[in-house]
DNA sequence: TTTCTAACA
DNA sequence: TGTTAGTA
């Protein structure tokens, strides 16, 4: 792999930037952090140093929520994506529905009830 | 100035 | 969730 490649899990990112590209509130993204929904890096002061895979997943996390899922929930469907990730690695017929409905969520968010 | 935790409305 | 208080 080259070094050239985008280091997604590279926790560089403070909360001014990522409040402005989730376009949640800190309020939010610290929340989401103390229901174990995220787990950002910490740097001097303990402030939170994200990663842009640690975007990618407060994404999610809003679509869940604008779906109407609780928190709770959303630990379930994790709980539920890694026991079928650990038995089956290969993508299987039931897990291609779900990274569908996952994809279809994320459409969502640009036709259900956002205001923009 | 920015972020953090805790707590109250 | 917003907001405020007191820090680091």
């Amino acid at each position: 792999m080259g070094r050239r490649e985008l280091r997604r899990d590279l926790a560089v990112l403070p909360m001014s930037v990522v409040r402005e590209l989730t376009d949640l509130s800190d309020r939010q993204i610290r929340y989401y952090d103390q229901q174990g929904l995220i787990t950002p890096q910490r740097g001097a002061g303990k402030q939170r140093r994200f990663s842009l895979n640690d975007v990618d997943r407060l994404i999610e996390i809003a679509d869940y929520l604008d779906a109407g899922y609780s928190v709770s929930e959303i630990h379930e469907v994790d709980a539920k994506k890694q026991r079928k990730l650990a038995e089956k690695p290969e993508p299987n017929e039931e897990n291609l529905r779900h990274m569908l409905a996952d994809e279809l969520l994320k459409i969502g968010r640009f036709n259900g009830q956002r205001k923009f």
